[in-house]
DNA sequence: TGTTGACCTTCCCATTATGGGAAGGTCTAG
DNA sequence: CTAGACCTTCCCATAATGGGAAGGTCAACA
């Protein structure tokens, strides 16, 4: 089939079928006249690629984990592995979002939003909390010397 | 002041420091050398700039919160809308990504993870469950007919 | 048969935010 | 005066994606 047609049944779009190529991730068949020929199993291929592209992996874990699919006897200790780490580097990217959800809550929380100038938000962006006092700190450790 | 100590004083490189002013954000004086001159006041914008990068907004939003910041006569509500959409964003996301998680922790707790090439968590790359669900019920349907 | 429109091909460019590095000018301390 | 530490601009690369141009191919229809 087409690429077009490849496109649809993958949700892949065909701009990203010929960069996923390039890049070595699949090599589908040319007819005579140039045209990209897939079969099922080039269909298979991006619909694995489109479900952890969904799932957040980077295309370099993609072809990692693509090698493991296509390696029959591959450990399935590897592909754990990879999917434990994926799952920690979300976990620790989920964690600070938090924190910075939580942040800045509290300065809304403080900004009145109205039409007035005045806004905490600003203030904080301009000098956090935590360096404010790291300044007044030494803004009094300055008038004791 | 030099660029190298602008960096050093508000934790953005000299590298980025440069960027930021090809896209606007500060105006440093130049000297007759040809070196730019940083002022307090440059070093301030840089360290905003800095604190608003590290809360996640992106460089649009970051300029669209300095020009609200040189604006004394802001409304505060504008602040307080940007602020709030952003935390929408990063809400947005995070549940993203915690359904991300959700999923890969119950693949990988029925991956046994050992030397055995059998696995669950590769099975559902290749056909996640919600379509495999879907091509039973096509195939049962197609019997039918 | 010829034309039209829907495909396909490759190639180049843009995006976001950041860093690397080269080639060359400037300044300061010894 | 020279060495080394700065500074300047310019180009390139990254990751993953899309836009669009120029040109080839194919199928259907008049």
């Amino acid at each position: 089939m087409n690429i077009g047609d490849a496109a649809e049944r993958s949700g892949v779009s065909a701009k990203m079928i010929r960069y996923y190529e390039e890049i070595a991730l699949l090599k589908p068949a040319r007819r005579a006249n140039g045209y990209r020929d897939y079969g099922q199993a080039d269909v298979s291929v991006l619909q694995f690629i489109r479900r952890t592209r969904d799932l957040g992996f980077s295309l370099e874990e993609v072809a990692n984990l693509l090698a493991l699919w296509r390696d029959r006897r591959r450990p399935s200790r590897e592909v754990k592995r990879l999917a434990a780490k994926h799952i920690t580097d979300l976990e620790r990217r989920i964690s600070e979002m938090r924190a910075v959800v939580r942040t800045l809550k509290t300065l809304a929380d403080q900004c009145h939003g109205d039409e007035r100038s005045e806004c905490p938000i600003l203030d904080d962006f301009a000098a956090p909390a935590e360096i404010r006092k790291v300044g007044s700190a030494r803004r009094r450790a300055a008038k004791r010397s």
